[in-house]
RNA sequence: GCCCAGGUAGUGUAGCGGCCUAUCAUGUCGGCCUGUCACGCCGACGACUCGGAUUCGAAUUCCGACCUGGGCGCCA
């Protein structure tokens, strides 16, 4: 019975081992394998002179990365790695591997990522790539733990629709029968009306797609976005959720994934404190305004400069809030006593935007002027808005970017090392 | 969409008009080696993205194609 490296101690006796090998030294009457599955690293010590001979020409044979199956004796032997050693009995080659390798798993050469990718099933053989996806699941995890135990419904919604949601972003045409369709940029629309539908609180984890032609370390055509919406809430109140969901993510990759943590050489992952600082927009692009070369005003974006030169300030996650009307989506709900603000917000690491989310408006024939104001046409949104026309409970929500939490929180500096897969600019295989 | 930068053995690099029959490392193959842990030592193998131009001579300069990385705008 085979058992995970990681369970291999000295005090076992003896065991069966399957993985891949990692490592080959061959000292003449001596070699050493280690071998690699996705619990841990063993030594396979195997003395020429005292093992049978099928093993001998076993190990002669091998090559590095092929999968092996290996059982023997446990031995505690202080030179070896992990105080233990496994002096082989039986040695079989399940599966060889060709050389050369696309890559090198052991990273004694650097690869660049263009290299890792196209040999991706390769690069995530490596400890310390394989690590960044185990923390993605924690965070996942975390996730869903929060919003189920908070009674939110998961939902799915279409990937393929008929039109933009939001305008702005670029879409991907894709041919559907005799129909032009194009890849949804967001579930937005989907799950507002399911507030409609009376769900109260729904989320989705999903991809989304954007066909903007960026190259940048931050964007990909092809992202994750953590979606929720709930019914009867203020922007205050989801974000609050958002806060604590983000919190709640740290703290179990800081509780959960220490091994990997330690792979990836972080030694400590600092949990975030609740009550991310409120900034209100007008005084981040003051910030900015001080911080930077380029002239910015009130009512501009803020562009990747002045976020930075805030974020240096802030120095820790915050909400940049009260964003002028006009350069939110037309979903956004205006304030009462100055409709020229509305109740939108941004969630910032000092590094990016990670989340935006907002009171979203409820009433028909406001959400009808906000979208005319904004030079679209309310006819192609009839699906969406007629849910408003039938008791639209007020609401509110957000959409956080996945693959940027998980880039912010474990320092990648591109945002490609976060997803197994990526789609980029260039990128479609594999 | 705009703007930069770059394509040299499987991988990562040096070279940037003649010293290139192209450097180094890693890898692979062969040899020696019983405690390695980036094992060591000896030997071998393996590359200038493609097409055109300039030149006595091009990896090196120019033009084009293809491929790639990055920045900006916009966004999660």
């Amino acid at each position: 019975m085979r058992i995970p490296i990681q369970e291999v101690t000295p005090g076992i006796g003896k065991a069966e081992i399957v993985g891949f090998v990692h490592e080959l030294r061959d000292l003449g009457g001596l070699s050493f394998l280690l071998i690699r599955d996705r619990t841990g690293i063993i030594q396979v010590t195997v003395p020429k002179k005292k093992v049978p001979e099928h093993v001998l020409s076993a190990v002669r044979e091998v090559s590095r990365e092929s999968v092996v199956r290996v059982s023997g004796t446990v031995k505690a032997i202080e030179k070896a790695p992990g105080g233990r050693e496994l002096v082989p009995e039986t040695f079989e080659i399940v599966s060889l591997a060709q050389s050369p390798l696309p890559l090198d798993v052991v990273e004694k050469v650097p690869a660049e990522l263009d290299t890792r990718l196209d040999s991706r099933f390769l690069d995530v053989r490596r400890p310390r790539v394989a690590a960044v996806f185990h923390i993605r699941n924690a965070c996942i995890q975390a996730v869903y733990e929060q919003l189920f135990s908070r009674g939110f419904i998961q939902i799915t919604t279409p990937k393929v629709v008929a039109a933009a949601t939001e305008g702005g972003t670029e879409l991907f045409p894709i041919a559907y029968f005799e129909k032009e369709a194009f890849l949804n940029q967001s579930p937005q629309l989907y799950k507002q009306m399911m507030m409609g539908a009376g769900f109260e609180r729904v989320f989705e984890i999903g991809p989304i797609f954007r066909a903007e032609e960026h190259n940048t370390t931050k964007h990909l055509n092809e992202a994750t976005s953590i979606d929720v919406e709930v019914s009867y809430a203020s922007h205050h109140d989801v974000m609050e959720l958002l806060e604590e969901i983000v919190i709640a993510a740290y703290r179990k990759v800081a509780d959960s994934c220490g091994q990997f943590l330690e792979q990836m050489e972080i030694r400590d992952l600092p949990v975030p404190a609740s009550g991310f600082p409120r900034l209100p927009y007008s005084e981040a692009i003051e910030i900015a305004a001080k911080k930077i070369d380029e002239p910015i005003a009130y009512g501009d974006d803020i562009g990747t400069a002045a976020e930075k030169a805030i974020g240096e300030e802030i120095g820790s996650h915050y909400f940049i809030v009260d964003w002028p009307t006009a350069i939110k989506p037309y979903y956004a709900m205006p304030c009462e006593h100055d409709p020229s603000v509305c109740k939108a917000f941004d969630m910032m690491h000092p590094r990016m935007e990670l989340s935006s989310g907002s009171e979203r408006i409820h009433q028909h024939d406001l959400l009808v002027r906000q979208i005319q104001a904004k030079g679209l046409n309310p006819e192609s949104f009839s699906f969406y808005l007629t849910p408003f026309r039938y008791g639209m409970p007020p609401h509110s929500g957000w959409g956080l970017g996945a693959e940027r939490l998980i880039m912010t929180m474990l320092g990648l500096q591109n945002i490609r090392e976060a997803v197994l897969f990526p789609r980029d600019r260039h990128r479609l295989v594999p």
